[in-house]
RNA sequence: GGACCCAUAGCUCAGCUGGAUAGAGUGUCGCCCUCCGAAGGCGAAGGCCGUAGGUUCGAAUCCUACUGGGUCCGCCA
C-alpha cells in the first residue's frame, strides 16, 4: 500500500474524467502530476501540482482547472477536502479513518510494507568494494562496501532481481608486487633477513602468509629465481587476501554473489573477443593520441597505439586499450569484463568506485553503452573520502606513518552496526566525517543511537503489555479501533504513511542516505509524541490498567517499530531490542 | 590546460528529479524533571541557498560563465 500512490490515481482518474468530459483537452501528459507531503502540515496532508502542470498545455487558467479538480476529488470519501492555494496547488485533507488505515497496513504486511514492483523484476548487477587484493580493506573500502550493500538491499527491496558482484584485480602489476612481497616474508620465515624497499608491500598482515607458503612448500623457493617461483607465489598470495578481504566483509556483514577474476579474463579469448565487438561496431582504431594539454609527463611521445572511440559516446579523449610494449592496458579486461556483464543478460548495470576514479566514469560508460547497443544503462556511483576523527583530530591515514586504518579497526571499535549506519548518513558524492566518539555516544546528536532508541522503547512498551497479559499479536492490534486520533498521533502517521514513497525515491536514485534520514524523520515523529505522553497521560502508549485505550496506541508504536525495522534492514543494521 | 564532484544557518548536513513562508542536528538564548526511560522535552533568534546572467507561471534544484575547495588527467590498477 502506497497511500501518495493510491491518492496520485485517483487524481489522474478525474483528470482522465474531466477530459471525457471535454474541460481539459485530449492528449495532455500526465506524467508530471505528483502527489507530494506539502512542506508545512499546515496546508494539509498532501498537495497536487496537476492544476499548474496542466495550465500551460491546457491554455488554462490554473485556477480555474484546480476548482473543478478539487470539487471532484473532495467528493472522494478517503477526502475530507480540497482546498485551492497559492498559484494553484490543491491542498488535500484526508479523513482520520485513512491514516488508522495506514496503521493497519504496515501490521498486517510486516516488512512488506514498503516493498514494491517498481523494478519489475529487472535484473541489476552492483559491483562494488573491488578492492585490490592486496592486503587488509581500509575504511575507504569501507564506505564503499557499506554502500554498495545497502543499495543492493534497497533495489532488492523495490522489486529488482540484485546480483553483488566483487572484481578481482589479480590480472595487473599490482600481484606481482604482492608476490614479490609474499616471497620476502617466505624467506623471513627461513630465518632470512630480508629488507622492503619501495615497490612491495611491508605490512605484517603478509608474515602469517609467509608462513603458510613456507608450510606448503618447504624450502623449494628459497635463493631461487622468480621465474621458479613467482606464479605459484603470486596464486597463493592471491587467494590468501582473498581470504582476508571475505573475512573483512563479513565482518561487516556483506555477502557477495560472485567474484568475478580479472585474471580468468586472460588467456581464454574474453578480452579479444570484447575488442573484436568493438572493432566490428568499427570503434576500434590504431592511432595517434594528442598530447595532454597542461604539464606533459618527461618522457610524452606521441605513439601509433589502439584506441577506443568513446569520443563517440560523449567521452572527452578516446582512450588507449593497449600498454607500448603491446600488453592490454587496464581498460580492455574492464571492457570484457563489463562486456561479460552484458552478455550475462543483466538489464542495468551499477559501479561503486572511489572518488580517485572519477577520471574512468566517462569511458566506461561509452564502453557499456558501446557494447551493450546503448541497451544497458551503467549507473556509476562515486563514493567520496572518508575523513577520520579521533577525539575531535582529524586522524590522517598514512601507509608509510603507519596510521593506517583498517576495516577491522572500525568494525572493532564502533561496531558492523554503527559503522553502516553513519557511513551512510551522508550522500555517497559528498566527503563523510567519521567521529569515532561521536559514532559511540548515546546521545540525540548520534542518529545511530537515536533511531535505534525508538525501535528500542517500542520493544520496551511492548514487553511491559505482555506482562500485563495483554494480546500485542498483529492479529489482535488489527481489530483495535482508535477512538479520535489526536494530532500528535497524525504526524507519527503521516509518516508511515511515506514509507513507501521514500523507498520508491532512494531507489531510483540509488541513494539508500535517504533511508537514513527518513529513518531519523519517523523516530523523531516517535520521541515527540512519547514525550507528549508526559504531559497528558491519555497519549501514553502503555496505559497501566487502560488495556482498551492502550492498544490502539501501541498499534501505532508497533507500526513504527516494524518500519524501523524493515529501514534498518535495508542499510544492514540490526534493530536495537533495548540499550543500555 | 582539461575532466568529474562539491559550495545551503556560526558549525555538521538534509532538501523527495522545477513548487507555497528553504528544513534538521549542534551551538546561542528562554522555559520545563513527583511524569510509560530527562544519556531529555518545548520554544526563540539565526539565510543574498558561492557570484552574475539565462530558461518559465515558478529555480537552492535545470543551462552558461565566473570564484573558491576536493579528486583525477597516455604506456598504474
Amino acid at each position: 500500500m502506497n497511500l501518495f500512490a493510491d491518492i496520485r490515481a485517483l487524481v489522474i482518474q478525474e483528470l482522465e474524467a474531466m477530459t471525457a468530459e471535454g474541460a481539459l483537452p485530449e492528449g495532455l501528459s500526465l506524467a508530471n502530476v505528483a502527489v507530494e507531503p506539502p512542506r508545512d502540515a499546515a496546508h494539509g496532508d498532501m498537495a497536487t501540482n496537476a492544476a499548474m502542470v496542466l495550465a500551460k498545455p491546457a491554455k488554462a487558467n490554473p485556477r480555474e482547472i484546480a476548482g473543478k479538480l478539487a470539487e471532484r476529488l473532495a467528493a472522494d470519501e478517503r477526502i475530507e477536502s480540497a482546498e485551492i492555494a497559492g498559484p494553484g496547488f490543491i491542498n488535500l485533507r484526508l479523513v482520520s479513518g485513512v491514516w488508522g488505515g495506514v496503521v493497519k497496513a504496515v501490521l498486517a504486511q510486516g516488512e512488506g510494507f514498503g516493498r514494491s514492483d517498481l523494478g519489475e523484476g529487472r535484473r541489476v548487477n552492483i559491483e562494488f568494494v573491488s578492492a585490490n587484493p592486496t592486503g587488509p580493506m581500509h575504511v575507504g573500502h569501507t564506505r564503499g562496501a557499506v554502500f554498495g550493500d545497502a543499495l543492493a538491499s534497497l533495489l532488492a527491496y523495490s522489486g529488482h532481481e540484485v546480483t553483488r558482484e566483487y572484481y578481482i584485480n589479480d590480472g595487473g602489476a599490482q600481484v606481482d608486487v604482492l608476490a614479490r612481497s609474499v616471497y620476502l616474508r617466505y624467506l623471513e620465515a627461513h630465518g632470512q633477513e630480508v629488507a622492503f624497499e619501495d615497490g612491495t608491500y611491508p605490512g605484517d598482515y603478509l608474515v602469517p602468509v609467509g608462513e603458510a607458503l613456507k608450510a606448503k612448500v618447504g624450502d623449494a623457493f628459497v635463493d631461487k629465481g622468480e621465474q621458479v617461483w613467482l606464479e605459484e607465489v603470486r596464486d597463493f598470495a592471491t587467494e590468501a587476501m582473498m581470504g582476508l578481504i571475505r573475512a573483512d566483509l563479513a565482518a561487516l556483514g556483506v555477502e557477495m554473489d560472485v567474484f568475478f577474476s580479472e585474471k580468468a579474463l586472460y588467456g581464454t579469448g574474453k578480452i579479444e573477443a570484447a575488442i573484436e565487438d568493438l572493432r566490428d561496431k568499427g570503434l576500434i582504431y590504431e592511432g595517434k593520441l594528442k598530447p595532454p594539454k597542461g604539464k606533459l609527463p618527461e618522457d610524452w611521445e606521441a605513439r601509433e597505439q589502439t584506441l577506443f572511440k568513446s569520443t563517440e559516446f560523449g567521452d572527452d579523449e578516446d582512450r588507449p586499450v593497449q600498454k607500448a610494449d603491446g600488453k592490454w592496458a587496464y581498460f580492455a579486461p574492464d571492457i570484457a569484463y563489463h562486456f561479460d556483464k552484458v552478455s550475462r543478460g543483466f538489464d542495468e548495470l551499477i559501479d561503486v568506485f572511489g572518488a580517485d576514479h572519477g577520471g574512468y566514469v566517462k569511458r566506461m560508460k561509452a564502453a557499456v553503452a558501446a557494447l551493450s547497443d546503448n541497451r544497458v544503462p551503467l549507473d556509476v556511483k562515486l563514493v567520496q573520502l572518508v575523513k577520520l576523527f579521533k577525539d575531535g583530530q582529524e586522524f590522517k591515514m598514512s601507509k608509510r606513518a603507519g596510521t593506517f586504518v583498517t576495516l577491522r579497526d572500525v568494525v572493532d571499535e564502533v561496531g558492523a552496526d554503527v559503522t553502516r549506519f553513519v557511513m551512510l548518513t551522508r550522500k555517497n558524492d559528498a566527503p563523510l566525517d567519521f567521529d569515532f566518539a561521536k559514532a559511540m555516544e548515546q546521545s540525540k546528536d548520534n542518529p545511530v543511537f537515536y533511531v535505534q532508541y525508538a525501535h528500542a522503547r517500542v520493544r520496551s512498551v511492548l514487553r511491559k503489555a505482555e506482562a500485563a497479559g495483554w494480546d500485542v499479536s498483529e492479529k489482535n492490534l488489527l481489530e483495535q479501533e482508535p477512538g479520535t486520533v489526536h494530532p500528535a498521533e497524525l504526524a507519527t502517521m503521516r509518516k508511515l504513511a511515506e514509507w513507501p514513497r521514500m523507498v520508491e525515491i532512494a531507489a531510483k536514485g540509488h541513494e539508500p542516505h535517504r533511508i537514513a534520514f527518513y529513518l531519523y524523520d519517523l523516530a523523531q515523529a516517535f520521541h515527540a509524541l512519547w514525550h507528549r505522553g508526559n504531559d497528558e497521560p491519555e497519549l501514553r502508549f502503555f496505559q497501566e490498567g487502560n488495556e482498551s485505550a492502550s492498544l490502539p496506541k501501541i498499534a501505532i508504536a508497533k507500526a513504527v517499530s516494524v518500519v524501523i525495522s524493515s529501514g534498518l534492514g535495508i542499510l544492514g543494521v540490526t534493530p536495537a531490542e533495548e540499550l543500555r
